[in-house]
DNA sequence: GCAACGAATGTTTGCGCCAACATCGCGGCG
DNA sequence: CGCCGCGATGTTGGCGCAAACATTCGTTGC
């Protein structure tokens, strides 16, 4: 429209002159002398066209800036090619890492993410994320670290594929584990294996699963090796939990190897030994869990638990696949991704005294 | 195919039987006893809708689970309430905290937020991800950390409204700026403050605009201040590249003042110091940037440039929504938000040789 | 008492695309 | 030589929704 005459608004200023719709396929169709239908067909890289219309068509569409709908297309096919993603804060390192994971495996398949952050812990928030993402129109929803909610039973609105990352849901649908219970095995075991009579534990809050499951496995462990179980501590994840939990295991002298719930909680109980004149790794040794970027600059360099996000969101892109194909859940309970140690400065044998 | 005969598998085991399509308008409007048109007026919030008829038309949906079709929406109206964000890397700090709070800013408006991820830094792959958001329908865009590309000019794809953070395309579209020089003479001045004769900087990769402009504002801080320049050391972010620069500044007797561009190129830069046995912050003064959720927990606890990423997202989905309702950029340049001064333990006065 | 109005609701139309079917033309084969 | 089959293309219809316009009916003003 207004394109007789005078051109739209020429230099009116504003970046975004000439608010004229852009070219659908009807106009491609028009410029390369062909039926719409044919332009849809060639934008699909489907087979049965011409070479020669082919290149006409293409050559129309880049004469254009042609750009499909999506939204058209979603509405004729009932296919999205969008992924829904929600988690529970973005800033926690490992849930950035596996989104980003998971944007980069969508990416590759040419499908687009659509991001929900949950704020509160509770089943409704989730409940909402879920509503919004239905709605935002989504072929299938990855729920990154689900943390224990406040019903047993947190019903997920079904009928869209769902894959689940270290959460509890993973008994309704498929999951991806970063097998928390090895890497805490692991942990512990390093420790023990130095010769430590025991590990003592800084667990992380205990409305995460991770968290349990690390617990857990840390308790085995040390049961398994007959060795005594300390009291567990708790944090929330933060360097300050850390270092208030590190006060209280440097003022018993019997505390020699601590395997706390993740780098940043090690971070303070480094700190909080620091402080207290007991030296890492000499008289005590931690372990951490994650592997930060920044884990090998700490003072001392950090053991800990190696996480492989990348794979955590290759594996959810994945499974939601299969789903897209098989058009219902193939695999459930959760695919886990193994963690590995990382032994650094540390740790170290216990003080000989 | 297949669907003959055989009902397509009903309780066939998987979590999304029945994949009958989720209701339309028509349904509710048919359960309500009233024309799809009032359903569309009840779901959109109308105002003349007679409030009895509301609620029978609010209780049709309920029952049958009825949510808009966000995709036949946006046909219809042209509108997609959907946000992209482009990032180089979703793992950087900054990045991550900017993107959780553009996600949460936009959830409040009820937009939702496509996010894509940026691996080169050529503009073909920026180009490549604006092509990917305005497929995928989205009403506008925020590019977030604008490295410097290959190209001098980079000319982002027109029509649409843009929001760039921290990027040289503010020149062209309006965008929201760290005010990278404030911090970074925030950084300078406390430590000439504290009596150094002169701050030496450890600079980010020079492909970061971020970068250069925190290493101009340290030079004309300097020079203000009738201090000596010393040279440039570059870093590329990373706490390994940080320890690689401080091993050459703990070999200098003469640096006793260190300016880093980040708190991870600082955490290194403290490691280098600490082997060389050059105590901070007795002999040697660290500030770092960015402020890290565990920079208050390194040993020494890190003096720092808090920078407010919530504000920077909020900022961002503002001048979005401003475009939006005024049809056309009205904010030119960038709005700054400013970064302030966190005074810890790695930052003394000078040792009084 | 009647025209004019406006609120509540219905009808029509088309957004851009794709699935399904229709058509056309050409070469092969009995 | 005529029919079949297949590859290339065109035509029709409808996905679910909302804008624009049409209709109904109860009010108000003079």
């Amino acid at each position: 429209m207004a394109k007789d005459g005078e051109v739209a608004k020429p230099g009116s200023g504003g970046p975004f002159e000439a608010r004229t719709r852009p070219p659908s396929m009807a106009d491609v169709a028009e410029m390369a002398g062909v039926s719409s239908q044919t332009v849809s067909r060639v934008a699909n890289n489907r087979s049965n066209v011409d070479e020669a219309t082919r290149e006409r068509v293409l050559a129309a569409m880049q004469v254009l800036g042609y750009r499909p709908n999506t939204a058209a297309r979603a509405l004729a096919t009932g296919k999205f090619r969008m992924l829904g993603v929600i988690s529970f804060g973005l800033n926690a390192y490992g849930n950035a890492r596996t989104l980003e994971a998971i944007v980069a495996a969508a990416q590759d398949a040419d499908y687009s993410v659509n991001v929900v952050s949950v704020r509160a812990q509770t089943e409704s928030a989730v409940r909402d994320a879920f509503d919004r993402l239905t709605m935002q129109a989504v072929d299938g929803i990855i729920l990154i670290e689900a943390q224990i909610l406040d019903t047993p039973a947190l019903r997920l609105p079904s009928g869209l594929p769902v894959v689940v990352v270290d959460g509890e849901e993973s008994r309704r649908h498929p999951g991806v584990d970063t097998n928390q219970a090895e890497g805490a095995r692991l942990a512990t075991a390093h420790l023990l294996d130095l010769g430590h009579r025991t590990v003592w534990h800084v667990c992380g809050p205990q409305d995460s699963y991770a968290a349990r499951r690390r617990a857990e496995s840390w308790h085995r462990t040390l049961k398994a090796a007959g060795a005594p179980v300390p009291p567990l501590l708790y944090g929330d994840w933060s360097a300050a939990s850390g270092y208030a939990a590190g006060l209280e295991l440097a003022a018993n002298p019997e505390v020699s190897a601590i395997f706390a719930g993740n780098d940043q909680m090690a971070l303070g109980v480094v700190r909080a030994l620091h402080e207290a004149g007991r030296s890492i790794p000499d008289e005590v040794s931690v372990v951490g869990f994650d592997d930060l970027a920044e884990s090998a600059w700490f003072l001392p360099s950090l053991t800990t638990i190696h996480q492989d996000f990348e794979e955590v969101g290759r594996q959810c892109v994945a499974l939601l696949f299969d789903q897209f194909r098989s058009g219902h859940a193939t695999v459930h309970g959760a695919t886990p991704v193994a963690p590995t140690l990382i032994v650094r400065d540390s740790t170290s044998a216990p003080p000989t005294s």
